[in-house]
DNA sequence: TTACTTTACATGCATTCGCATATTTAGGAG
DNA sequence: CTCCTAAATATGCGAATGCATGTAAAGTAA
């Protein structure tokens, strides 16, 4: 009965999507993490931030970029706050908004945490593929992309 | 510079391959949540424990199957007991240890759920690729594997 | 036996998340 | 203008997570 199995074999493929991709994440996650570096959520949005500097971004923009709540991404902008690697400043054309800048010291955290993060890619992702499966992959997850 | 574009490449196939199965992740999810269904979690460890049945399993063995920690599985253990999914018994061969039972009303649970997540899958999933493409990303998986 | 190490699981505490809602301001409709 | 709706962000609170550590039982060595 094909159509049982294939539906086995989505399903077991389902799994395993999720599980692969979630141990790599843990992986690298865990590598920054031992090197005593933030989580990856505070590079990716610093990263966002680099990517339009000297300009900053507005949080529902940043929020665009990132896959996180609106209330996820104002507690982790009140963190990145807090220690100084952004600033929030009052937008002038929008009375209920505010201005995300990335400041030095935020620039110098993503600095020091490419070493670590790239290495982490390289070794639990980038390296067991080559450059074909990365098309390939490539291709699959374009597919694969939410609407 | 082939090489730079090179890294480029496979840093930016690692952020689309996190943000992808994230968001395919966070759909199904949400589809559960919106049906009214528990969360994907409660259904693996269910799941895990009707492979074995009648048979349960011990902690550190359901651990293995899953990737959670061993603090977070704990919890969840308790929260399914709680809510009379799973039933903890004392091992009789090691007094530390508890065989975690199935319980009626969680297979029930588990035959509840997949409706709500087949459908999930199949519509954030599986009917994005053919064949193929199942085949072809399931090699793919099977070469990002951790060790 | 005793003493030490390891394994299996639980838990106190601080951080983070999810949800609902509050707050402030924009942008209309009239 | 006034009234209403919607958008941008913040926050109180309960649930879940991460981290460190606790507890109790096994295993091991003497």
């Amino acid at each position: 009965m094909p159509i049982m199995a294939e539906t086995h074999d989505q399903t077991a493929l389902w799994a395993r999507f999720m599980r692969v991709s979630q141990a790599v994440l843990a992986a690298v996650e865990a590598d920054l993490k031992a090197a005593g570096l933030p989580p990856l959520a505070w590079y990716d949005a610093l990263l966002e931030l680099r990517r339009v500097a000297p300009e900053g971004l507005r949080q529902f923009e940043l929020q665009a970029k990132m896959l996180l709540a609106q209330y996820n991404l104002s507690r982790l902008i009140d963190r990145l706050d807090h220690a100084g690697y952004v600033r929030r400043t009052p937008c002038p054309e929008d009375g209920r908004a505010q201005i995300i800048y990335l400041t030095e010291k935020g620039r110098a955290l993503i600095d020091a945490m490419w070493p670590a993060y790239g290495s982490a890619i390289a070794a639990h992702f980038s390296d067991k593929l080559d450059d074909e499966e990365v098309q390939l992959l490539a291709d699959l997850l374009e597919k694969l992309r939410p609407v």
